[in-house]
Parts: C-alpha cells; sequence; structure tokens
RNA sequence: GCCCCCAUCGUCUAGUGGCCUAGGACAUUCGGUUUUCAUCCGAACAACAGGGAUUCGAAUUCCCUUGGGGGUACCA
C-alpha cells in the first residue's frame, strides 16, 4: 500500500443525483470497494447534490435502489474505528453523507481562502469574459481565463463586494507551475498550471461551491485516502490537488480508471446511449446483479487466481490495482450476457421460478400447469436464457397456440408429414402414455424405424408441428407438459397445413 | 487549437528482455456427443499500429510518427 499520511484506507463512491445509476459509476463504485476490503479500509458514500437546478429526489432514489438491487453497501462513515477527526457533518440515514447538507462548512473554507489571499474574488462580468475569449480566439491564442483580477487589491475587492457587485471567488494556481503525483493506476503524471485554463472558480457568483472545491472540502473531511475514479477526471484532479495544498490538507492517492467506450469509441455516456448505460435497463431486463458486478468488474481487471466468473468477496481477497488495465474497455453485451448466463444456469430452482415470475404474463396467469410441470418446464429452458426477460418467447408455446409462417418450417413440416400422421395414429391406439415423458419418444423410435428415418429428419417435423419452435427442452418433455388433448389437435393443424401448401 | 492519457486476435485480456512458431475467455465457423433441442466436448479462424534506437536477443526498454480517446464550464 502506497504509503500517505492517512490513518486508515477509506476510499468513496460520489454520485451526482442528476442522472439515473450509470455503469461506469457503478465499476467506480466496485473498485473503491474492492480496494478497500482488500486492505481492510471503509468505503463511503457520499451525494453530490450541490447541483440544485439538476438534483432530484427521484434519481436520488434511482441511485440508493441501484446500489441495493447490485448488492452494493458501504460502510458506516461514523464507526468506532474511522479515524480521528473524521466528519460526521453532513451524514443523513443509511450512512450517506449529503454534501448538500455541508454547505457552511464550504464557505467557511472559502473565507479562509479570501483571508489568507489563496484565493480572490474575481468581478468579471460574462461580457468581459466572452469578449476575452474573443480576442484570445483572434489572436490564434489559447482560450483561458487570464487571471486578472489576481491584481485587484483587497481594499478594491472589499468595497466592490461591499457595494454588492457579483463576483465569483477563484483559487490562485500560481504560474507556470507543474502539478504533479504518483497515480496508482498510471504512474508518474504532470499537469502545468497554465494548461488549466486559468484560475479555477471555486463559488460561483451565486454563492454556490463548485465541484472540485466541494470534493476536496468533503473527502479530506471524511479522511478519503484513496480516490479511484475515470480518467476523464485527470485535469480535476490537478486542480484538486492545487485545492487540498491551499487548504493544507494532506493529499490522497489518486488513481484514474480506463474509461468504457461503446462500439464507436466513445465514452459510454447516457445522454448520447441512452438506455445501455443505465443499470434499471438491467434490471428491468432480467439481468441478475451478481452477473452484472462481474462483469463490469472483470472488464479492465483480470487476475489468474480467480479466473473470469467471480464474486465481489472473492476478488476482494485478491485485488491487486497493478491488475487494472490502463486501456479503455468496449462495452461488449454478448460478454454479459455470457456472463448472465453463466450465473443462471447455476441458480436453484426457487430462485429460477421466482424470477421467471416477475417476468412472464404466462406464468402470472397460469392456470394450466401445476408446481411439479412448472419446474420440468423451467429447468427445460433454464439453460437457453440470456436473461429473463426472454422467458416468455421460450415457454410461450405451452400456453397458447401457434401458428408456423416460416417458409423453411413450413417445408419441414410437409416433409415430415408422414411422420406426424403416424403419431397421431400411434395415439389413437393408445401406443403413447403421455405421463411419462419417455413415452412419446419411444413412440417415434418406433415410427422412425418404420419409416427408416432418425436425427434431424424424424424430430424436427415433430417440433416444430408442436411447438412451433426449431429448438426447445426435450421433446417427450414438450409432449408430457403440453398433454395428450393439445398434443394432438397440434399435430393435426400441422398436418393440414401441410396438405394446404403442398 | 492546447494539455493529458492510451495502443496485443472482432471484443475483454495474459504477457514486465530469451519459456512467444504470442496463452486464455467471449463472439464467429466447423466437427463430435445427445437419434431432435439445450448442454457438453473438440477444432478452426484471428493480434503484438508503423519506423527508428538500445541489446547477442524485444510484444516487453527509449524516441518519433500514426491512430484512438479524454479534458479544456459560474456541470458533476
Amino acid at each position: 500500500m502506497p504509503e500517505n499520511s492517512f490513518k486508515k484506507v477509506r476510499t468513496r463512491i460520489a454520485p451526482s443525483p442528476t442522472g439515473n445509476l450509470h455503469l461506469g459509476t457503478v465499476r467506480t463504485a466496485l473498485y473503491n470497494l474492492l480496494y478497500a476490503k482488500c486492505h481492510d479500509g471503509d468505503f463511503l458514500f457520499r451525494l453530490e447534490d450541490t447541483d440544485r437546478e439538476r438534483s432530484t429526489e427521484e434519481f436520488t432514489n434511482e441511485i440508493l435502489d441501484g446500489f441495493e438491487w447490485l448488492n452494493i453497501s458501504w460502510d458506516d462513515p461514523s464507526s468506532e474505528d474511522a479515524p480521528e477527526g473524521a466528519t460526521m457533518t453532513g451524514l443523513v440515514e443509511d450512512n450517506i453523507i449529503k454534501q448538500s447538507q455541508r454547505e457552511a462548512i464550504h464557505k467557511n473554507y472559502i473565507q479562509k481562502l479570501l483571508d489568507e489571499g489563496k484565493a480572490y474574488r474575481c468581478f468579471a462580468t460574462k461580457e468581459e469574459l466572452d469578449a476575452l475569449r474573443a480576442q484570445q480566439q483572434a489572436n490564434k491564442e489559447i482560450t483561458r481565463y487570464d487571471n486578472r483580477s489576481r491584481s485587484v487589491s483587497k481594499e478594491e475587492s472589499d468595497k466592490l463586494a461591499e457595494e454588492g457587485k457579483a463576483f465569483v471567488v477563484r483559487l490562485n494556481l500560481g504560474t507556470d507551475r507543474d502539478i504533479t503525483w504518483n497515480d496508482l493506476v498510471r504512474g508518474e503524471m504532470s499537469i502545468n498550471t497554465k494548461d488549466l485554463g486559468g484560475d479555477p472558480v471555486i463559488q460561483k457568483s451565486s454563492g454556490q461551491v463548485l465541484y472540485n472545491f466541494a470534493v476536496v472540502v468533503d473527502d479530506f473531511a471524511m479522511q478519503i485516502s484513496h480516490i479511484f475514479r475515470g480518467e476523464d477526471h485527470l485535469s480535476n484532479t490537478a486542480k484538486q490537488i492545487a485545492i487540498y495544498n491551499a487548504l493544507g490538507f494532506s493529499v490522497p492517492e489518486f488513481g484514474h480508471l480506463p474509461l468504457i467506450f461503446t462500439q464507436d469509441k466513445q465514452k459510454l455516456s447516457k445522454r448520447k446511449h441512452g438506455d445501455i448505460a443505465s443499470v434499471n435497463t438491467y434490471k428491468k431486463q432480467g439481468y441478475l446483479p451478481e452477473a452484472l458486478v462481474n462483469y463490469l468488474v472483470a472488464t479492465s481487471y483480470t487476475d489468474e487466481t480467480i479466473g473470469e466468473v467471480f464474486t465481489v468477496d472473492e476478488a476482494a481477497d485478491e485485488f491487486e490495482i497493478d491488475d487494472i488495465s490502463k486501456s479503455p474497455a468496449i462495452y461488449d453485451i454478448k460478454k454479459l450476457n455470457w456472463f448472465n448466463r453463466e450465473y443462471i444456469s447455476k441458480l436453484d430452482y426457487s430462485d429460477i421460478l421466482s424470477f421467471c415470475k416477475d417476468f412472464s404474463k404466462y406464468l402470472l396467469a397460469n392456470t394450466k400447469y401445476d408446481g411439479d410441470k412448472i419446474k420440468l418446464m423451467l429447468e427445460g429452458v433454464q439453460d437457453s436464457i440470456d436473461k429473463f426477460e426472454q422467458i416468455d418467447t421460450h415457454i410461450g408455446y405451452f400456453f397458447e397456440d401457434f401458428t408456423v409462417i416460416n417458409e423453411k418450417e413450413i417445408k419441414t413440416l410437409e416433409e415430415g408429414k408422414q411422420i406426424i400422421e403416424k403419431i397421431l395414429i400411434l395415439i389413437d391406439h393408445d401406443g403413447i402414455n403421455f405421463d411419462e415423458p419417455a413415452s412419446f419418444k419411444t413412440g417415434l423410435d418406433t415410427i422412425g424405424k418404420i419409416l427408416k428415418l432418425s436425427g434431424k429428419k424424424l424430430f424436427m417435423p415433430v417440433r416444430i408441428a408442436i411447438s412451433g419452435k426449431t429448438s426447445g427442452p426435450d421433446l417427450g418433455l414438450i409432449a408430457h407438459l403440453i398433454g395428450k388433448e393439445k398434443i394432438i389437435e397440434r399435430l393435426r393443424i400441422a398436418v393440414a397445413e401441410a396438405v394446404k401448401t403442398a
């Protein structure tokens, strides 16, 4: 573990309730959680709800529900072994620290910086700043704030403020200075203050404190020792380190994680890529939280000893920050589906049943089948579903009649007409016992011998006739579940269809 | 524009100077098992972006080029 002055490893996830829970947020949370767990540290949660215009209660609940569904929980920041001096201000129910509860504290620190001359008021109007930018563009210069208000005297500044002139507060970054840190994922990092766009605003003219500032005050107050976040925060980190220094706080360790990309190699964003970025989508489609979590951790992280399929606890035992990749990971829904299948196939029947019930209109309205038959039915399709949303397409024919419209399938029916007719005769002579799943198959076997047919040629027409599909569980099982009467009906229809089109 | 980051099969990655004619997983294709289906098993396909340098030896170190991405707010 890298050394710093913090007494204990404490990490956090700090989502902002300005949108629904994002896959990237979850992955960031997971790596922070894993790092804390493998160092016997704490993993905390802070809600960054200071943007009053965009933050909503609805998003807050959605984020919290999402984490709960994923079984990601955080520690109590006020627990007995919390580091000395760690704040409890802003702590609300469920171990959540709300940033909006800490505004007074943020403002005190702004004032402190102002008093110490490390920050200053900037009275430049929007028009002034626009003109500056236009001028810089005309001169082909880099557009950035020129730190003009640094030179305003303290007296002047106080006077203007007293007169009620609007101002923002900016942090004095100094001149041409490299801000460096040893990034836990990327190694030595260095960003020059002149590339930061001028002295950053830390308090808006409305009096509201800005993200970069509030984060630093809160992270230090919470005694956060390690911060893992997306690499899109790289330049924020430079500004934040400057703020840590100005405030005289010890600086935590930073690690910048690779981003998740979409197929088109853009940052996975809710705005551009819609639902696929939102955790809720996966919940609604019937993914298992364990599978989603596993997939998310496994992109950008591999460990030979735990392999591909693992739980958070298993990963926490072996977690090494060095095993995190530096390059972005392209989001691959097929791989996620594979993970989900893996987890579904391992589920106990009671879980299968309860998930299927949540996603199936047929099971909801079921009066046809008893519990034993439902069990046979669901176990028959368990291995073939990617996500529970698909359940009804796999079991629909057990509940509802269908029409074969696919030309290829109709052709198969025609070709197998004789087989189907023979089965009907066999059933008519009580040659098949529908109480026995094996019986139907034995009957087919006999017919196959008579007609000198086997394999696909023998089975596929029957499969299509009784299920309307080319794949599914064992034929004997299907016949057993659907029952004599219905099977006869479907076989007769199939013969009629074959005749009609022949 | 400027700053920063990244670069191995289609995708996720293993690989930290010789064990690499580059390994695994997903996907794809083809076989086998299951007389059908699913599963399972086997196989095939397929990559070190390019150029220099260092070295007896480079996917691995350094430099350049190229490509991709991120940032550049009184958002978080």
